[in-house]
DNA sequence: TACAATCTGAAATTATCGCTTCACACACCG
DNA sequence: CGGTGTGTGAAGCGATAATTTCAGATTGTA
C-alpha cells in the first residue's frame, strides 16, 4: 500500500496531534480509544458525556484534526470500520495495527501471552495462596532479594508491599551489605527471592544462612527451578523466554503484583487505613487530582 | 423493560420476518444487508436516500422488527457490531489450572491482556521504531527517568541497555541530584521518561529543563497521557488498569524490554561484541570471586 | 502579584433528525 | 366502475444534535 498522507485514520490522526492535546482532549482520546471506533459512532453530546467533557470540546477536538465538524469527523470513523469489516479482521485488530507480524512489538507479545499462560498452568495456587497468607501475616518482617536483572522487580514489589504494610525490606544490591543485613532477619520471617536463570551462587549462599535462621523463604524463579528450591517453604516457577538476547521478567512482574493485590486483599481492613494515611501524608505537598 | 427482551440480531430477525415485508422494506434490508450493519449506522434520512425510499418507510421497518424507533434500532445495530468487535482474547481459555476464574491471579491475567492487547493498538509502532532508532543511535548519550512507581521499570531498562551500548544512565531517585544530573544532559542526548497518572510536577520541571538544554524526550505514558506529552518527540502511551489498588506496570515493563531487544537488533554487530567482552569479563569476575 | 494567554463548559443559537400526519397511488374486489 | 384496503412519500412539527458565543477558570509569565 502507498504512503497516502491525506488518508489518515483518525486514530493515526489522534496520534500525531497527542502531544498538542489538551486536557479535555486527552480524554476524548482516551475515551475513543478505550473503545475504538464505536465510542465515537454515537452522539456528540452521548461522546461527550462518556468522556465526562462538554459538547464543545468534542467539536473543538474534531477539528483540530482537520475536520469540518463532528459529522465529518463520524463520518470518517464510519468508513474507516466500513473497510475494516471488510476483510477478516481477526488478528490485526488485537496486535498492532498495520505493523507487520514479525515487528518485534507483535513478536514480543506472542511471548508475552505464551509465557503468561504457561506460567499460570506451571505454577500451583495454592503455593500462591499460602505465599499471600504468609505477605498478609503483620506479625512477620518481610524481606526481598533480587538478582543483578531482576533487582529491579524486588524492588518494584517492595515499594508497593510497603505501601500496603509495615515491616518489608529490600536486600540491597551490594553483596557486602549482605553480612549485616542477615543479622536482622529473624525467626518466623518470610525471604522472598526472585532468582531466576543464570542462578546466583550468592543468592544461594545468602538463603542458606536465612533458613538457618529460621526463615520461611519464598522462590520465585524459572522453568528449570533454582537449586534455592529445596530451601523455600513454596516455589513460584515461571516461563520467561523472549525473543531477545535476555529472558524476559514481565511474568515475575506480574506474579509480584498479583501477589501485591492479594495481600492487600487479604487484610483490607487496617490496609485500607494504611493506604488512606499514606495517601493524606502524600497530598500534604501536593494539589489537586 | 422493553418487549423486544429476546436477544435475536437485527439480521436473525429481519430474515425472519422476510415474508411479510412490503417492497420499500424489502429494498431496505437489501441495502442493509449489502453493508451490514454499517449501513443502518447513518441517520434515518441517508438510510433512506440510499434505499431510494422515504424516511417513514424506514421508521415503519423498525417498528415492524420490534423497535421502539429508529434510535432505537440504530443502538441495536451499534451494540451487535460492538460485540462482533471485541477481542477474541477476551475468551481465554482456562488460566490457572484448577483455579477459579475469580481467582486473583486469572483476574490479573485477564487484565494483562486487555492491557496489553489496548496497548498495542493505542501504539503507534512508527514512534516506536523511531524511539529505538534514537536509543540505538552510539553518538547520542541515553538518560533515563522513572517516578515513584515507575523508577524500578527505568531502573531495569537501564540494566539492559548498559548491556547493549555505552552512555546509559538512570535518573537517581533523590530530586535533590536532579540539578547537577541536568549539567550532564546535552545537545542530542535522549532523555527516556516514565511518566503515568499521579503525574509528578517534578518530572515535569525536569523534562522542560532538559528540553531546554536541547534533549530529544521521549515519553513511555499512560492512557490519559502526562502532561510531558507535549515535550516530548515521541509518545508511547500504554494501558495500565488493573484489579488493584495501583495500576499495573506489565505493559510499560513489556515495551521496556521490546525497546531493549530492538535496540539490540538494530546494531547487532556491534552489540554482539559488547555482549560477548561482558560475558567474559563476568566469567572472570565469578572465578575470582 | 498582576497580566496575558489559553482552556473550558453553560447557555444560546442554528441545523438536522426522527417522527406524525395525511393525501395520493395502486392494487384487488364486488 | 366505484369501494376498500394497503403501501408510499411529501410536508411539517417538535425534539434533539451540532455549533457558536462568551464569561469564568486555569495556567504560564513577567
Amino acid at each position: 500500500m502507498s504512503p497516502q498522507q491525506r488518508s489518515a485514520t483518525v486514530a493515526e490522526r489522534l496520534r500525531e496531534k497527542s502531544g498538542e492535546l489538551t486536557a479535555a482532549e486527552r480524554k476524548l482520546m482516551a475515551t475513543l480509544f478505550a473503545n475504538y471506533p464505536m465510542a465515537g459512532l454515537v452522539s456528540i453530546t452521548e461522546f461527550a458525556r462518556v468522556a465526562e467533557v462538554s459538547t464543545p470540546s468534542v467539536l473543538r477536538l474534531a477539528k483540530k484534526l482537520g475536520f469540518a465538524g463532528f459529522p465529518s469527523f463520524q463520518e470518517e470513523l464510519r468508513t474507516e470500520l466500513s473497510a475494516q469489516l471488510q476483510n477478516p479482521i481477526s488478528k490485526h485488530d488485537r496486535w498492532a495495527a498495520d505493523a507487520p507480524d514479525a515487528h518485534i512489538l507483535n513478536r514480543f507479545a506472542s511471548a508475552a501471552l505464551e509465557n503468561l499462560s504457561g506460567s499460570l498452568k506451571l505454577l500451583d495456587h495454592r503455593a500462591f495462596d499460602a505465599t499471600v497468607g504468609l505477605l498478609a501475616d503483620r506479625k512477620r518482617r518481610i524481606h526481598v532479594a533480587g538478582g543483578r536483572i531482576t533487582q529491579a522487580i524486588a524492588s518494584y514489589l517492595v515499594t508497593h508491599l510497603q505501601m500496603a504494610r509495615p515491616g518489608v525490606s529490600l536486600l540491597p544490591a551490594t553483596h557486602s551489605f549482605w553480612p549485616q543485613y542477615l543479622l536482622d532477619i529473624g525467626k518466623q520471617d518470610v525471604l522472598l527471592m526472585f532468582d531466576i536463570r543464570r542462578y546466583d551462587a550468592r543468592m544461594l549462599e545468602f538463603a542458606a544462612s536465612a533458613e538457618v535462621r529460621g526463615a520461611r523463604i519464598v522462590l520465585i524463579t524459572d522453568q528449570w527451578i533454582s537449586p534455592i528450591a529445596r530451601l523455600a517453604v513454596h516455589t513460584l516457577p515461571l516461563r520467561i523466554e523472549a525473543p531477545s538476547s535476555w529472558d524476559s521478567n514481565i511474568v515475575p512482574l506480574f506474579v509480584a503484583e498479583a501477589l501485591v493485590a492479594a495481600t492487600v486483599n487479604a487484610n483490607w481492613r487496617e490496609t485500607e487505613a494504611r493506604i488512606n494515611e499514606l495517601e493524606s501524608l502524600s497530598e500534604t505537598g501536593r494539589r489537586n487530582k
